[in-house]
DNA sequence: CATAAAACAGGCAGAATTGCCGGTTAATGA
DNA sequence: TCATTAACCGGCAATTCTGCCTGTTTTATG
């Protein structure tokens, strides 16, 4: 399940273990710490993602903390990375197995079933809520925002590995990426209001879309 | 421009001014706060809602804010209501109008286009922020759910009011009413990663979309 | 083995927020 | 007019979070 674009945008200390025990301990540690990280910004927002509640959450002292992050926004950084990275090849991961046992006719709506799925994970509520909070916080988009144009130009790479069907059309392809994006999207905010029927036929119409699309019915 | 569905939640001490001065002035310097908060939450995020903040940029005391609203939450609760009534009311000002000097056939593009401008209100911005904040506090949740599917209601009335063309055919416009609301908040939040170029392909491919489900062409 | 370096521990001061409280001024109504 | 109610003022303690600091233990290296 490996992919070279995917793998382009590895986030600090997840690559091969390193040989000596300490610089391992470290990175185990490190990751402990963001995991911990992305926990508290999925359970309590991005205003307790605090390094109190991080430390208290891996055991760790606040000394060790500062050791690994000097500041917050470090952490938060590292935070980012990992949500990015963690989200696309969990997505991908998910697609591409259930892929293997499917025929063609299937194959977008088990794209976007898979995508469905993959707006519900942990990562993607991390996701929304640093792209929520980079809206307000300058220092944060700062680096938030180039991570999601990074991730975007691999996104898009790997959509034209994963999906040869859409050969010579991809124009199509990545409208029809950005559109099952942006609806699905704005279907997990508003769930809680539409309810599980109104969102149904939401699905319906998004695969309906996507087959005109798909069928050169929509001009680019 | 008055509207039975709109009025009906109409916040606190927003409808006819009273006659004693005392509750006049007690009305003026509650909405200001209000309405100061709105700018905090749009300025900072939900997190830099802070009554200390308020009070700052109103010049009022702290006591006169603990007078009018005990605790933060109750600052919150009413912004929420302001959030939503405003939110409405803005956008049925500005596609009702847009509507009165335009022909029937650019109807859909005509409201598409309101919607969108009423996305890059700082109303919805707040409403934004209230969304993504509900989805980890319960006690906001408490009320901004309610509040949201009461909104939910009264779009659902107005709309089937200001879109006579789609009379006998409901289903589909409370459909197209979803698609538009689910597409926008999307296209809103992922902007900064798609540009101006995709979003505008993203435009065209939804009042595509709207012209099919107006034509029957999707079931419900 | 000895020294350096890295990882970890825990405490401290300063700033920011929140909720609350006693006091003050202005208006309302008998 | 005068007691009562409403609006407003400013300060206090408790909490929380951040950044920094001084030690201590563990690991690497000459």
């Amino acid at each position: 399940m490996k992919t070279r674009m995917l793998h382009a945008m590895l986030p600090a200390g997840l690559g091969e273990e390193p040989a000596r025990w300490q610089q391992q301990k470290s990175a185990r540690t490190r990751l402990r710490l963001v995991e911990a990280a992305i926990d508290c910004l999925v359970e309590g927002g991005y205003s307790r993602l605090t390094t109190q509640a991080v430390a208290e959450r891996t055991k760790a002292s606040r000394g060790s903390m500062h050791h690994h992050f000097p500041t917050r926004m470090e952490l938060v950084a590292a935070v980012v990375e990992q949500v990015f990275y963690e989200r696309m090849r969990l997505f991908l991961d998910d697609y591409l197995s259930n892929l293997a046992r499917s025929s063609e006719a299937e194959m977008l709506e088990i794209a976007t079933a898979a995508h469905w799925r993959s707006v519900h994970t942990r990562e993607y509520a991390a996701y929304l809520e640093l792209a929520v909070a980079a809206r307000t916080d300058p220092e944060l988009d700062g680096f938030f925002g180039p991570a999601a144009r990074r991730y975007d130009e691999v996104w898009i790479g790997e959509m034209i590995e994963s999906f040869p069907q859409w050969r010579d059309q991809w124009e199509q392809m990545k409208l029809a990426s950005d559109f099952v994006s942006n609806v699905h999207m704005g279907m997990l905010l508003q769930h809680p209001v539409y309810g599980e029927a109104r969102t149904q036929r939401m699905h319906k119409l998004t695969n309906e879309v996507l087959r005109l699309i798909y069928a050169h019915k929509f001009g680019v």
